[in-house]
RNA sequence: GUGGGUGUAGCUCAGCUGGUAGAGCGUCGCGUUGUGGUCGCGAAUGUCGCGGGUUCAAGUCCCGUCACUCACCCCA
């Protein structure tokens, strides 16, 4: 049964090699987490349609129902889940009784959203995220940690230059409400257009609404503001408009660049027309962008949410931000050539004189690997052009050759970049601890 | 869900106004029993997305369908 294979859009498959750099990646996401004091926890893929349902207005059109398919009967009464903060409340809820608070946890995995596949848009797609939560009340304290952690994973990844982009919603609504604006929440989502349909646009929306020209002409200039100090704060104080939410607001935005800055300088830029999609998002939100193309999205995204977890009596506030592992590897490997140094883990590639002599090279093997080198014996004891041909081809550095053979030279083992090849022993004898294992490798950049 | 584009070898594509399928790259083999990367020679692989129609004849025209892709929506 020859059918053809197609590929299912809005998913990412890795050839070995770039699956190795998405290892590493994640590799140093986990590390510097854990490093920050965050335990990891993983959820369960599905949740009830009920819990995953009403968090933003398009929002649920995206969630995939789940059903057996010899159930015949219509509504899906569990989904994938479309993020990861969602069932972490409803998780944090379930093992209230069992936690420790403040609770930081990370949760690296899978999301799944229903929408058509775009450019860095995948139905399904890797998310790593951080969040922090405590009960009643959560200090303002962790927003501004959230981004040094992200800031710090950055740094450790080839990734270029970006901005995180922070606003709070308190500023946007306490200004709109110092305006007169009732509808928040669908003036925020016409301002967040300002990118893709320019300021005239979004003056043309807003006044649709029912804006008067007045309050269209503020609402813009509110987005406009974008200051990598916290001199938006004087902007905003210069356009007149007062209220006691945008005191608050402004104060903990000013807070966090504070703090932001101290630690990792250069990171983090307060930008008034950042609004997010989702709902639950109830204070300070955060968007992150690759300076060399802003348009292709966000790469890091989050917010505070204060009312997301709640069983009636207690609510749980809480703050996370998401590293969007797909999107940013959607550009970095399928986009930009970022890869990694060979397609397999294998450092050492044990040629065979003859299948007569293979012992002798698994024994070989086996003082290595019991020394942490990960180690492969040649499948055939083909000429030594072949079997050194097949390491060179997967990238395996080194290939060594067991004294067992014609010429009783003893043990060698050989470089197959440099071509050096010299005496080893293989109870003593390492790789260089860069070629260990797989590192990240970016493409030969042209000179410009 | 709405609208546009595309669909030929593993990959990138060529194939003019219809006349029996091509290139480059890659893959594999060989280059006189062992040390690769260069080079040379050679080989394999296509229901030309699928179905129907027009025609003596369709990769090439028409209709439908599916897939991929881009934009909108929304978002990591």
């Amino acid at each position: 049964m020859a059918t053809k294979v197609t590929p299912i859009s809005g998913f990412q498959e890795w050839l070995p090699a770039d699956r190795i750099a998405e290892q590493i990646v994640l590799d140093t996401i986990r590390e510097v987490f854990e490093l920050h004091g965050f335990a990891s926890i993983n959820t369960r893929a599905m949740e009830t349609v009920e819990r995953l349902a009403g968090q933003g207005e398009d929002a649920d059109k995206e969630i995939y129902g789940i059903r057996r398919l010899a159930d015949p009967s219509g509504a899906a009464e569990l989904g994938l889940h479309f993020d990861l903060t969602v069932p972490f409340a409803r998780y944090v809820l379930e093992n209230a009784g069992k936690l420790t608070f403040p609770f930081r946890r990370y949760q690296i995995q899978p999301a799944w959203r229903g929408e058509r596949p775009q450019r860095g848009r995948y139905r399904e797609f890797l998310q790593a995220d951080i969040d922090i939560i405590d009960v009643g009340s959560l200090p303002d304290h962790y927003e501004a940690e959230l981004l040094l952690v992200v800031a710090d994973v950055f740094a450790r990844l080839p990734i270029g230059d970006y901005r995180i982009h922070v606003n709070d919603r308190k500023i946007c609504e306490g200004f709109y409400r110092g305006l007169g604006i009732e509808d928040v929440i669908g003036t925020l989502r016409v301002v967040d257009k300002l990118d893709k349909i320019g300021a005239d646009g979004v003056r043309k929306l807003l006044l649709e609404a029912g804006c008067t020209d007045e309050q269209a002409t503020q609402c813009l200039a509110l987005a406009e503001i974008s200051t990598a100090d916290t001199g938006f704060v004087d902007q905003v104080r210069a356009l007149g408009v007062t209220h006691e939410l945008l005191d608050e607001g402004l104060a903990k935005l000013a807070a966090i660049i504070e703090v932001a800055n101290e630690h990792a300088p250069g990171v983090v830029v307060a930008d008034l027309r950042i609004a997010r999609g989702l709902d639950y998002y109830t204070g300070t939100v955060y968007e992150t962008m690759l300076e060399r193309e802003p348009g292709y999205g966000s790469i890091c995204s989050g917010g505070r949410y204060d009312a997301l977890a709640t069983d009636g009596k207690r609510t749980f506030p809480g703050v996370g931000i998401s590293i969007g592992v797909s999107r940013l590897l959607g550009k970095l490997i399928t986009e930009e050539g970022l890869t990694a140094s060979r397609e397999t883990p294998v450092a050492v590639l044990v040629a065979v004189n003859d299948e007569e002599s293979r012992r002798d090279s698994m024994r070989v093997a086996t003082a290595l690997r019991s020394r942490g080198i990960p180690t492969l014996v040649a499948p055939k004891a083909a000429k030594f052009g072949k079997q050194i041909q097949f390491a060179d081809r997967r990238g395996i550095p080194f290939v060594w050759f067991t004294g067992a053979g014609a010429d009783e030279k003893g043990d060698q083992v050989k470089d197959l970049r440099s071509g050096d090849q010299v005496s080893a022993d293989s109870g003593s004898w390492a790789p260089p601890e860069a070629d260990l294992r797989p590192s990240l490798v970016l493409p030969e950049s042209d000179a410009t």
